[in-house]
DNA sequence: ATATTATATCGTATATTTACGATGAACGAT
DNA sequence: ATCGTTCATCGTAAATATACGATATAATAT
């Protein structure tokens, strides 16, 4: 990104911006689908329903965990993940807000 | 990104992805509040608004175009451009559907 | 203690993104 | 025809993202 200047936008710009880069890949939002379908969140699961090494799993993983769209509960030796409601209907109604108004020259 | 896996996915997937992608810089989300708040549309105006310099601001049109967020009208020397509120329409069910189904563990 | 299982992290190669100055192309005005 | 205005594109440097194998960590089971 060279000389970045995120600095320079709102508080709410860049974390709508971010929101949205971690949805910027098929990846992702895939594991946004299973997470919302399946009660079983063992990341396991998830890397059998992707064509992705584990390695890379866990990278998105954690890009999802980031910006708060997923948590993970430690269970024995697994690792349950679930979305996160609360910042899934944030991140909806900033979505909203940016896409209702609607102009047109 | 090395070698894409892209192809893995579903199209769907893979537009809601891009979607995001295109979503996921501040300037970026900056140029469609302006669009949907402003009727005067002029490139030159948008770069007055933003911390960014005329080129960098003319690549962040030219991606919001690719993925048709915005359009982009002659008018003589100048450019007009506006929102696409059908794409805009369309990206906001897509993610709606995303975010609606709550599942937690 | 050791082995097994489940997941994260490290190291690294390649691709893409972001930014800007410089230049090019198109138009209207002189 | 030349000039100024408006915008896009080119070239390029630095940052970030993506992918994977290898390795580390942590819990359970033997």
């Amino acid at each position: 990104m060279a000389v970045s200047k995120k600095d320079e936008f709102t508080q709410e710009e860049i974390w709508l911006a971010d929101v949205a880069k971690t949805l910027s890949h098929p990846a992702r939002i895939r594991i946004l689908k299973i997470l919302t379908e399946i009660d079983s969140c063992m990341v396991g699961t998830i890397v059998d329903k992707l064509p992705l090494a584990q390695a890379t799993v866990s990278q998105h993983l954690k890009e999802l965990k980031r910006v708060g769209l997923i948590e993970g509960e430690i269970d024995g030796p697994k690792i349950c993940y679930c979305v996160n409601s609360k910042n899934l209907q944030r991140a909806k109604n900033a979505l909203d807000k940016l896409f209702n108004k609607i102009g047109c020259c």
